[in-house]
DNA sequence: AACGAACCCAACCGCCCAACG
DNA sequence: TCGTTGGGCGGTTGGGTTCGT
C-alpha cells in the first residue's frame, strides 16, 4: 500500500511563491515554530501542501540561507565531498552553512557536472571517462605513430575537440595495448610512461559505485580511510554518517592547477583563465576540514575560470582496477 | 531588434526510508 | 506489526534569463 499523499491536492496552490505567502509562512514559524508540516499551511492560512511549505522554508526562507553564487572554496568542498559520499546532497550541505542541498544538487547538475564531463571526468566517479574511448581502435599501433593522428581521431570519435589529455589516451591505450599482449599483468609502474606523470583522481569509494572497480587509495591518509576495497558496507555507513559530526574524515584531494601538467584542464573552455602564471591550488591535506583548506584563487570570477584539475598527486589508483578492458571493450 | 535555442534554477513529483506511537 | 509523519533523494518541469544568429 502506498503512502498516502501528504495533502489532498484539491484547491491547493502550486507554483511560485508570492511574497504574501512566504510572509504567511514565515509569520507563522516565528510565532509557532515549525513541525507538523501536515497542519502547518492549513494554521497559517496558506493553501499550500505542508510538503510545498517545507521545502519552501528549508530551501529558501529559512533565515541562515546564504544566497548567491558559490564561492570556489564551496565548489571544491562539494566535489571533494560528491568524491566521498555520492549523491547525499544534504549531507554535502551539512558541511555547508547556509546551503541547501536542493542549491547544492542544482548546482552540480548545472555547473559542476558539466564542468567534469567537459574535461573527460566522471562526475559520478570522479574518475577520468575512459569508457568515451574505443579502445579497439586505440590500440591500433598505427594510431601512434603519430600523436596528432592519434589526437585527431579521437576528435573526430567524440566529436569535440579532445577534452581529453591526450598523455591520458596515450596511457589508456597502452595499458590495454599491454594488456593485449599479456592479459594478467597490469603494468607494474605506469609512472614510467614517457611524457606522463602519475595520474591521480578522487573517486567514490560508496559500495554501490564502487563495486564495479575499487581503486585504493595510498599514501597520506589513514588506512581504515583509504582501503575502502576492505571496507564493509557498514563501515561505509558509518564514515558517512560521521560525515555531518564534528569532523570531515575524508582526505583533501587537491585540485591542483598545474603548470606542468594541465593532465586534464579542460582546454575546450573558450574563457579559460588559466594561463601558466594563474594560481588555482589547494594543497592538501593539510586540513581535515575542507572549508579550511589553503586555497589560493586568483582572478577567478567566472564560472569557467573556476575550471579544476584533477592533476594531483596525493591520491593514487591503481590501475589495473579502473582500466579493467573488459569494462570498456 | 527580433527570434529561437540554450541555459539556469526554483519548485514539484514520486518513491523510499527511518522514527515514532 | 502497522500506520503516520517527516525527511531525503533522483528526476523532472516550467518560467525566466541569456546567448547566438
Amino acid at each position: 500500500m502506498g503512502r498516502a499523499p501528504c495533502c489532498d491536492k484539491n484547491g491547493l496552490k502550486k507554483g511560485p511563491w508570492t511574497p504574501e505567502e512566504d510572509q504567511k509562512l514565515v509569520d507563522y514559524i516565528s510565532k509557532h515554530g515549525y513541525g507538523n508540516w501536515r497542519t502547518l499551511p492549513k494554521n497559517a492560512g496558506l493553501q499550500r501542501c505542508g510538503k510545498s511549505c517545507r521545502l519552501r522554508w528549508t530551501n529558501y526562507l529559512r533565515p541562515d540561507i546564504k544566497r548567491g553564487r558559490f564561492s570556489s572554496e564551496e565548489e571544491e568542498t562539494i566535489i571533494q565531498l560528491h568524491s566521498i559520499l555520492g549523491n547525499k546532497w544534504s549531507t554535502i550541505a551539512a558541511r555547508l552553512p547556509g546551503r541547501t542541498d536542493n542549491e547544492i544538487k542544482n548546482y552540480w547538475n548545472t555547473h559542476i557536472r558539466k564542468r567534469l564531463l567537459r574535461m573527460g571526468i566522471d562526475p559520478v566517479t570522479h574518475a577520468p571517462r575512459l569508457d568515451l574511448l574505443d579502445f579497439s581502435s586505440i590500440v591500433n599501433p598505427c594510431l601512434f605513430d603519430s600523436s596528432s593522428s592519434a589526437q585527431a581521431n579521437f576528435s573526430r570519435l567524440l566529436g569535440v575537440e579532445p577534452p581529453i589529455n591526450p598523455e591520458l589516451l596515450r596511457l589508456a591505450a597502452s595499458l590495454l595495448s599491454s594488456q593485449h599482449q599479456n592479459p594478467n599483468p597490469a603494468p607494474q609502474n605506469f609512472q614510467e610512461i614517457p611524457g606522463l606523470n602519475t595520474m591521480t583522481c578522487p573517486f567514490v569509494p560508496f559500495p554501490n559505485e564502487a563495486q564495479a572497480s575499487q581503486p585504493k587509495l595510498v599514501d597520506e591518509f589513514p588506512s581504515n580511510l583509504t582501503d575502502f576495497s576492505s571496507s564493509s558496507n557498514s563501515q561505509m555507513s558509518e564514515l558517512a554518517s560521521s560525515m555531518t559530526e564534528d569532523y570531515v574524515p575524508f582526505p583533501s584531494y587537491e585540485y591542483t592547477y598545474c603548470s606542468s601538467d594541465q593532465s586534464l584542464i579542460d582546454r575546450s573552455s573558450t574563457n579559460s583563465a588559466f594561463n601558466s602564471h594563474d594560481s588555482y591550488q589547494s594543497f592538501g591535506p593539510s586540513s581535515p576540514t575542507a572549508m579550511n583548506s589553503n586555497s589560493t584563487y586568483i582572478a577567478s570570477s567566472t564560472e569557467d575560470e573556476r575550471e579544476i584539475s584533477y592533476c594531483s598527486e596525493m591520491l593514487k589508483f591503481e590501475l589495473p582496477d579502473l582500466l579493467d578492458g573488459n569494462e570498456f571493450m
